[in-house]
DNA sequence: CACAGCGCTGATACCGGTTACCGAAAGACC
DNA sequence: GGTCTTTCGGTAACCGGTATCAGCGCTGTG
């Protein structure tokens, strides 16, 4: 009778001679179901290879089957990164996923993210810093009912609502590193205010200093914007500064590479002249010459466990608890020397 | 009565003291309605905020409202740039963005594509280069009933099915460039095998060293995989001839760094030793050192337009037809200089 | 005046699942 | 062996929209 070519519960049920009912109590794995009747109806959805329909399912659950990526990230690589950690934890699963960009600036952003949470129904969000570290977004899914994970830099909430990095100590070890081969007058170059990786970086980049008994007079540290454009002005402050730093920490590597331009131009060699450090360990790292120094976070693994969290505790009864914390480490290159003088 | 959170079809219907259908009518733009009753209706609307349900009308029309972008693209800079597009396209209407990223290699590729096709029934389909030129996805989609554009480097399909750029001539014009600043003998590091792009590149290059009248030895093409260290090997390879190449068209940045990077590790000063050309624009372009002169691919404008074409003919009346193909332009930066000797 | 034609509206079935509720059969207990 | 419970399966309603088609009032015409 039904000529559009999708075979439904119906085919199914009628074919292993049960009832819808049952059929969808198999493929919602209901325990009170003899097993027997399980195996025959699975058969039957073997052979028929059938698929159950998601907008069907959505309708009637309430829910879709979709995980959300919400983010205001400008970092391209970054981004990609997370995508491709939560499409490997999605992989094999019934999983979709919507990439939903938000303007942090705007007033509305707000009342667009609650529009689209509440239209949507998603199963699931991924929120990326920095907008994960926004609280009213955590407090405005739960309220809806939508799971989340936010990603940060360090801890943002309870285990399994966030994934965090340790950047604090992950920049401390870096400027310990620095100054055992020899640094002393070590500059910063911060991320933008409001944003917690920047805050947790620069303090272990100041514990480590501190630690270390080095003074940091405030003129070593300068702003930026975790853009390459802001790095190079930001470098160019700092290389103006008499006597001038021998090793600069940019807090990503987009502005570090900005650091290697502002050297360059003023005829620096690096690392001779200046030594740089980045964080992220983007392609880009290993791409400028010389290669750059620079602390490799794990930013897929997390996005991939963040996943994993949300769809945690559906498939079957193995609840494998996902880690929430993961561990950036010092890649060590060739933008780093011992001073020259 | 209704406890749950969301108004309905219903509510707005009884308030307005029509019936479903009518306010069906109204969201759907029905010509033959009064404009009365319309007006009546979209008051309600408004007042009530109502938003229709999106799983439930996936369900009755048999197609959701999402836009799918499959790609098998290893360059995170492009995939975004393609996502900021057609995102761009996709502000303030009812489509959201599914992320399909496919392993052109498995051979259950093809497969899995239809299963994912069938089981979601996406609204359309953005497909990237390179699987963009693989025309049997490009005849399932049309079998199965999806919309679909393809991105490419030169036409694959109708207007209406595709948009491109003219790498051919784009590359011809950077070739012609480096010929006028006295370049003769200039090396080119192609694309993979089986990419249209990369064979439009050569072309392009062949034509205009063709034109000149200068030859072309086989050994001054070097093949390329598009990653930067197929580029540096590549390069290897070509600034070991004697005489060695004085500038080299490398065909996409990443490449173009590896060729810095080689250029670099034998102590050639850029742009005085080595001239190097690229292609895409990304922003490794303007931030390797010197300044990469390469070709700006507009690719954004190319994934935006992708996206309107997909959804043209819905919102209203006015069709504006989008353009189909998009030109390249030559960015000149600073690592191409007239040959030392 | 009867009836066809047109423009607009609504009752109802339907999309393909899930769930509430109920009936039937099997095992436990007296 | 009969009744109570437990387990299993089925019927019908429902999720929130859309499509079909009949019906309504009004006009034009023979």
């Amino acid at each position: 009778m039904k000529s559009s070519g999708q075979t439904t519960i119906n085919d199914v049920a009628r074919i292993a001679g049960v009832s819808k009912k049952t059929v969808s109590r198999v493929i919602n794995r209901s325990p009170l179901l003899n097993d027997d009747t399980r195996r025959r109806v699975e058969d039957v959805i073997a052979e028929l290879a059938y698929i159950p329909n998601p907008q069907a399912r959505a309708l009637a659950l309430r829910r879709n089957f979709l995980i959300g990526l919400v983010h205001d990230n400008p970092n391209a690589q970054m981004v990609m990164n997370v995508q491709q950690g939560i499409l490997e934890a999605l992989h094999g699963t019934e999983f979709e996923l919507v990439v939903r960009p938000v303007d942090r600036g705007s007033a509305t952003m707000l009342v667009d993210l609650r529009h689209f949470l509440e239209r949507q129904r998603l199963f699931g969000l991924v929120l990326l810093p920095p907008i994960s570290e926004n609280d009213t977004i955590a407090k405005l899914c739960a309220e809806i009912g939508c799971r989340y994970v936010r990603m940060g830099s360090a801890r943002l909430d309870d285990d399994d609502h966030m994934v965090a990095s340790n950047d604090c100590e992950a920049v401390r070890g870096a400027t310990e590193y620095l100054i055992a081969q020899g640094h002393r007058r070590i500059g910063l170059i911060a991320g933008p205010h409001g944003f917690r990786s920047a805050r947790e970086r620069r303090l272990g980049f100041e514990q480590a200093l501190a630690d270390a008994g080095i003074a940091l007079p405030r003129s070593m540290i300068a702003d930026g914007t975790y853009t390459f454009e802001s790095g190079l002005t930001a470098a160019e402050r700092l290389l103006d500064l008499m006597p001038r730093p021998t090793a600069i920490f940019a807090c990503n590597d987009e502005m570090a590479a900005g650091v290697m331009h502002a050297a360059r131009q003023r005829g620096l060699d690096i690392p001779k002249d200046l030594s740089i450090v980045g964080f992220d360990d983007t392609p880009v790292a290993a791409h400028v010459w010389p290669p750059l120094t620079t602390v490799r976070w794990p930013i897929a693994s997390m996005a991939r466990s963040a996943a994993l969290k949300l769809t945690a505790g559906l498939d079957g009864e193995d609840i494998v608890e996902e880690p929430s914390l993961f561990l950036s480490t010092l890649i060590r290159r060739a933008s780093v020397a011992a001073p020259s003088h």
